[in-house]
DNA sequence: ATACTAAGTGTGTAATTGACACTAATCAAG
DNA sequence: CTTGATTAGTGTCAATTACACACTTAGTAT
């Protein structure tokens, strides 16, 4: 039946990752396997104009020319994932410190025509207070797309969008990644419409207050917020220290 | 203020994953760059013994010779990533179709003093009594580990490990993912021991039974299982078709 | 028949979710 | 300075869900 018996260790171990199956680690060789490329993608998106959008660029040459893609570039040998994702976010946009979290890695051979390409796709949320092309790029090849209304998309870049949105509607429900999406301060009211849009979805103002408030992630600023010729709103802050979940 | 304007396009768009930045797809020349291996390491669980174990590997040579380690191997340039997990899998166990869930990728720099490796990290859960390792592999450098008491791990595993087992606890409140852990037949004591032993806390047997039961995804399959000198008990049988959020 | 063991079952309470409509504060127009 | 327009802000009831909790049932062994 069982040809190995169960083990204990002691606990711990500390230190990184990678390893290699047993047989190839014996006789280790690096030069003897061919390698992938393997680049990181990044989806940016950011609520502009009371849409849920996503920055896409127009690609300039062959495979999928003139058509609309996820930016992306390939991994420098001496970078983390997560550094060259930053990089990217930044040839892109102006930011820094956004929310950037690793989705997922797409490797099937023969999706690049042009080789083997192994890609890591992020997922960045961005204020659009803050936020800003970068000027002196080709503003006809790098544009925001509502998620509603995509253009044809290179690659399988739709499915990839498609399953970003669907991680961020799961990940809206219990945790606080909606606030990555607002500036500083805010009302409650736009804290309301980042989750409708993001729902795709009408939710009741007082059940949403009500819940909201009660997790006490909330802090009033004290501040209000004229907007128009009406009531005036609270301006709230995030409070990270209010460890909850939503 | 803002540069590009919003576009809409007319939607679809289906093909495949990578892209690489403008800049450089524009010149585009895949010698230029050095590439990174790409392996990827399957965490394998299973319950045994009434406990939660993973399968460990002892590594033979340097680094992190003489300690355990998640199995994994090289992608081949003609595979997929989950090809590639299946075929670790498939190498270390005897078994075949189960579930395989890609989990993260790890790519920090350094992390192998060999070369740049990146790992896309998968995990898969086993029904023990299908399971049987590779007879033939050298039963003193493969084991299964109680994930609650771990022996000293190469590189991060420990980490990963970690990261795996609270993606189980969380999948395990919203999905089906706990039947991949037992044969086709099973009693409800038998699930809620699954349930109890993830999420490593004792659970009520009146209020699991009434929320198993009530989302209509177990079949009573008429037979019974008896089991020592008591009364026995239903066999059940998971039934996909009924499309219940748990 | 009796003792032993795990299977199987229901009720009451608290907490949560969801539906639903009016009053309050400000500005603009007359 | 009153009126209208507009969005902010607030509470209650009913249904559902979550959780705590203890006895009866069906089988085996002696």
């Amino acid at each position: 039946m069982e040809e190995t018996e169960t083990r204990e260790g002691s606990a711990s171990g500390e230190s990184d990752v990678e390893q290699v199956s047993e047989a190839q680690a014996h006789h280790y060789d690096a030069s003897k396997y061919e390698r992938p490329s393997v680049t990181v993608d990044v989806v940016m998106m950011s609520l502009r104009q009371r849409d849920l959008q996503v920055l896409l660029v127009k690609r300039r040459s062959w495979p999928y020319e003139g058509m609309w893609a996820i930016p992306g570039g390939f991994v420098n040998m001496d970078e983390s994932l997560e550094t060259a994702a930053k990089r990217e976010l930044q040839e892109e946009t102006n930011v820094q410190d956004v929310y950037l979290e690793q989705l997922y890695t797409f490797g099937d051979p023969g999706r690049d025509p042009r080789t083997r390409v192994i890609t890591v796709v992020y997922f960045a949320l961005l204020d659009s207070e803050r936020l800003q092309v970068k000027a002196g790029d080709d503003a006809a090849n790098v544009g925001w797309f509502s998620v509603y209304h995509l253009p044809d998309l290179a690659f399988d870049h739709a499915k990839i969008l498609q399953y970003t949105l669907d991680r961020l509607r799961g990940k809206l429900q219990y945790t606080q990644i909606a606030f990555n999406l607002l500036p500083e301060q805010f009302t409650l009211r736009e804290l309301q419409r980042v989750y409708e849009i993001i729902l795709h979805r009408r939710l009741d103002k007082r059940n949403f207050r009500k819940k909201i408030l009660s997790t006490g992630i909330l802090e009033d600023t004290g501040a209000k917020k004229m907007e128009g010729t009406h009531r005036p709103a609270r301006l709230y802050r995030f409070n990270p220290a209010a460890e909850t979940k939503l």
